[in-house]
DNA sequence: CTGCTGTGGTTGCATATTGAAACCACGAAA
DNA sequence: TTTCGTGGTTTCAATATGCAACCACAGCAG
């Protein structure tokens, strides 16, 4: 149950994760939020107050000089990177017809689609959830069991 | 905006990715999943008809024999299993303290923790948020462009 | 047979959240 | 000075959630 509910408290509402997505592609201002997304001011300054009081983006003042204040991704919103890249992907597959143009996720390096994302194991298999499981770790005397 | 908006107006809510969490851990009947989230029945009614309605999740008869139906993941939700591992990965990081127990994620073979998730390059590079951008697919008759 | 329990919902209504739009305060530019 | 842009806050209607009661059916026990 701990393992997925916290962080969707975070998260688990249906613009934040769109706001974090505009944050990734480098808008910072309330304005630039607001108009990207189109959502209610109100709703947007509540959002932005939950991920900041998350911990997921930080205030800072504006990088132009200019008298505003920014929005930031920290360190723990930008770990929500492969999460975003894995819904990005699982929408490629599953949203879009077969001839359905959308946008691609690519390489910057050399323009190519990036992989898509696996589970690998500590000695590198693939894994699919039925070769995984969630569980406890042993007690810390338990090493040998 | 496209990439990531259609597939969270299937699963963007607060309750569906923790049915979804749950179907991937076995769970079948509606009282099955009820009574683990604790969540109002009409509301986990609700979430599994639009689960249902968006191909995530299937009813089928019961598997013993029963009068009842169950729910399972199609192959669309099964799609899934990296976005709920990229979650769970990112509570790890960020929402525990560092001596707290919480879950993990195990390779059943052998009973490891499975690896971080990242993000690759075709050739095989680990990639960042900076390293990426989303950008649309070339027209089919600019392919030297 | 009746009554009870379990299952999978549906319904009615109170509470909470979201969303639209108006309003506000401040700074900068014309 | 007025106007515009910015980043909100406030008010209230609409929508979603949650609680608890209710319902229908099947199966089992007495």
């Amino acid at each position: 149950m701990c393992g997925v509910a916290r962080p969707l408290d975070a998260i688990g509402d249906w613009w934040s994760l769109l706001i974090i997505r505009d944050a990734f592609n480098g808008l910072r201002r309330f304005g630039e939020f607001q108009k990207n997304l189109g959502l209610a001011k109100n709703i947007l300054s509540a959002r932005l107050r939950n991920l900041v009081a998350h911990g997921i983006m930080d205030i800072e003042p504006a990088s132009d000089g200019s008298p505003y204040q920014e929005y930031v991704l920290t360190e723990k919103g930008r770990g929500l990177f492969p999460l975003l890249v894995a819904l990005r992907q699982w929408g490629e597959d599953f949203f879009f017809e077969p001839d359905e143009k959308h946008v691609l996720l690519v390489d910057r390096k050399v323009g190519m689609p990036v992989r898509k994302l696996e589970l690998r194991s500590q000695d590198g298999r693939v894994l699919g959830p039925e070769d995984t499981v969630v569980t406890w770790p042993p007690e810390t005397g338990d090493l040998e069991a």
